[in-house]
DNA sequence: AGCGCTATATATCAATCCGATATAAATATA
DNA sequence: TATATTTATATCGGATTGATATATAGCGCT
């Protein structure tokens, strides 16, 4: 799946300019699950307008720089879904905090510490980025699908990191310690 | 993280040739978190070579190929602790499979269908394969460590995924309509 | 008022990396 | 004996990243 296929389903949801599309790629709800930089957004627009894919409309909003917003067109909703039944490509990840954990006894322990809690608290976000998007989600969607696949997923990395401290050598959160008192 | 700090690890642990690099990345303990293709491993090790961090020999045993088996240097430990103590990037998690199923109400439901047991199968199979793994690794390693995570987030999917089934729309399966009765 | 910082917004580009393909010999399979 | 798979190296076009440039507005701080 390329970066136009990915920009059709965003722009399918509603109209964006390239910046909103990497926002919502960033935060929205379309985050944690794919990617995209503008390095490759603003060329796909420029393409699939060629190609008849998507609309532009130019809004300038005193006072801000102008947006270029665009829609998708009948051909570009046709195009999104003869793509998305292609059969899905294997899942990607890709951890250099699990990378550097794998030579843990090479480590400085401080930067062990250090990376330990950064992963710790990346996940934490992530978690309650996600949490915030459950609301706007009807019940049924497959947007709540994936939200949940999300939760159960970050859930489940959370829980072993804390269950981990002890066996990386590392101490116990404050949480953990105000806990067992 | 380049290709060449990746290859830097994986000859850390012993000598392979670019071909094994490809399948520890694939296969072996350095699955699930790190990809790398020939297309950059091979530059690398060449790179590699030139800047005297790893060094080659060829063996070619009789009947097969012969191999170039790469070994890192002691200038290659040196550029490999350096790298492991910059602090890691954000992991990175791409699924087709999530992105179809957030469309789930345009797909075709024998496609959406296909493409959620295809994905339940992928993930059982990545999970047995790091549960195979795990014998091969010390108690209290980084690998042990690694290795745990992987099992857990696999197990929180694959759990959440069969109990999505019916908000999916999508029939049960056997082993959960054997267990019904 | 001036300073830096953040957010909005588009755009480009070198460096990197992927995915596909070519080549080739041996071995397992049918 | 034909065919597919495994082992093994290598290349390359095209896609993508990550960093950077440009520009305007607003906000907090001294």
């Amino acid at each position: 799946m390329n970066v136009r296929t990915l920009c059709l389903g965003i722009l399918a949801q509603e109209d964006a300019s390239g910046y909103e599309i990497k926002k919502s790629v960033e935060e929205g709800m379309f985050a944690h699950f794919i990617d995209a930089s503008y390095g490759s957004i603003y060329p796909a627009l420029t393409q699939m307008l060629a190609d008849g894919q998507v609309s532009v409309r130019e809004e300038s909003h005193p006072g801000k720089p102008p947006k270029k917003v665009y829609s998708i067109t009948g051909a570009g909703r046709t195009a999104l879904r003869k793509a998305l039944h292609v059969s899905a490509r294997q899942d990607k990840f890709k951890s250099e905090f699990l990378f550097q954990a794998l030579f843990k006894d090479d480590l400085d322990p401080v930067h062990l510490a250090e990376a330990f809690e950064e992963q710790l608290a990346y996940l934490r976000r992530e978690l309650s980025q996600i949490e915030e998007c459950r609301e706007q989600a009807e019940p049924g969607s497959g947007h709540m699908f994936v939200n949940g696949y999300g939760q159960a997923v970050l859930r489940a990395a959370i829980d072993y990191m804390e269950q981990s401290r002890a066996s990386l050598g590392l101490p116990q959160s404050t949480a953990a310690r105000n806990a067992a008192e």
